[in-house]
DNA sequence: CGGAGCGTTGAATCTAGTCAATTAATGTGG
DNA sequence: CCACATTAATTGACTAGATTCAACGCTCCG
């Protein structure tokens, strides 16, 4: 079922039936990827993008050092590796971190989309923008907001994103990524972040237990995070 | 002259003379911004995208406490805001950093491409999405580098893309940075920078005197980066 | 029962930020 | 061309933030 897929694309804009049609037949069979496995591996020149359909993956890229840098989360609803269909190698490696749904799309369909529908095309093309506007926020988040404020804006974008493809539960949602991944998110050290997560939850701002994070005040933790959703471009217009 | 536009689409795939032709008819008058003046302004909504012909730009962000985050750094044949054309809003200011020669494209004729000319929004597609290339190395040279290495990483880079719109004088360019928009780069103090700096003007892989580097080692600079330019897709291949 | 993975803790050490001045470079008006 | 103002770079001292190392507790699972 490519529902987050669809609920993602049309937080932008509306899609014609003929749309949601072409985009059902493009997408390949289901399948599932355990926890832990790569859904891409760094390097490679796929033939097709792959769908997140259910669960969490992350982008990362592993050092000469061996430390690693998460660079996005992925949710239901995103393709992960969509920019490989014009970039043609990725860039990094896509990982597991829960058990995943997946579907994959032929970068030949891809194509034929972009010879045949220009306003998909479109669509697809923001869906990869967005992503960029992602980044832009973490690269502030790192750069310039202290480490308990990034963690707040992390919390926050997901909600919003999960959200979007009703993967929230009233003020609740599934986090399964551990303090060591968590870590590799914000690029600091496992242990600072457990001891950064500590202070925070003093805040009552959100819990975090049994891989659930719940908000306990939206306000408050939108003013941690000095979060504003406008850069998600979750408003519906014709693009 | 949309030279260096050419030069940057080129260094991805080949452009057809049709091509090359749509976009010189395309991109509007060039004007010149002084340094320091905003090109690009927070949160409008405009109705064309700029290119940059000539000088320096940073897309930044500033926050609540007024510290700043530059998220990009574009040199010429840059464009600074294609992304607004889907996207509709851009979520942060681009700034002069030296005096530039910029040209306007509307997003009317943005769209028309779109609508047909498959191959050239494909081209223009990648380039916004080598942009989210550069923002994942730089989300990683912020998590998980060490200063020195984010600074050499930068300037690795930053050569890189000059010589390929041949804005380079042999292993010299001009970068019309101060330290302060260095430090909004890396997201460190101006102190630290300066700091950093010093140390790394030791290891003598580059100098940087009079708003110019040059490259005195190549290939001690990029292993102190950690540097591989796999991600800026600099190869001429069908997309 | 014994691992294995995850979370937590404390102490020592290093990295980076802040504050406050000083020096150097650049630019402007007379 | 010089005096003065302004911006950019540099420095030192002190504080705060973050890393490393090393250990311990908990829970889940074979």
């Amino acid at each position: 079922m490519i529902e987050p897929l669809l609920l993602n694309l049309e937080s932008h804009d509306v899609l014609s039936t003929a749309e949601i049609e072409l985009l059902r037949a493009i997408v390949g069979r289901e399948r599932s990827v355990a926890a832990g496995e790569d859904l891409v591996s760094e390097g490679s020149r796929p033939n097709h993008s792959t769908l997140l359909l259910d669960g969490f993956a992350a982008r990362y890229k592993v050092l000469e050092d061996g430390t690693r840098q998460i660079t996005a989360l992925q949710v239901a609803g995103d393709f992960v590796d969509l920019h490989a269909f014009p970039l043609k190698v990725v860039d990094h490696g896509v990982l597991a971190i829960s058990n995943c749904r997946i579907a994959s799309v032929d970068h030949q369909e891809l194509k034929a989309i972009t010879e045949t529908n220009p306003h998909l095309t479109r669509l697809l093309w923001l869906d990869t923008l967005v992503d960029g506007a992602v980044h832009r926020e973490w690269i502030v988040a790192m750069g310039r907001r202290s480490k308990k404020a990034h963690i707040a804006h992390l919390i926050c974008e997901l909600y919003v994103r999960l959200r979007t493809v009703r993967r929230t539960n009233g003020p609740s949602f599934q986090l399964p990524l551990t303090q060591n991944a968590m870590a590799d998110v914000l690029g600091v050290s496992l242990v600072h972040l457990n001891k950064t997560l500590q202070s925070l939850r003093k805040e009552k701002a959100f819990a975090w237990e049994g891989r659930v994070i719940t908000i306990l005040d939206w306000d408050k933790l939108q003013k941690i995070a000095g979060f504003d959703a406008g850069y998600l471009s979750l408003s519906i217009e014709a693009r």
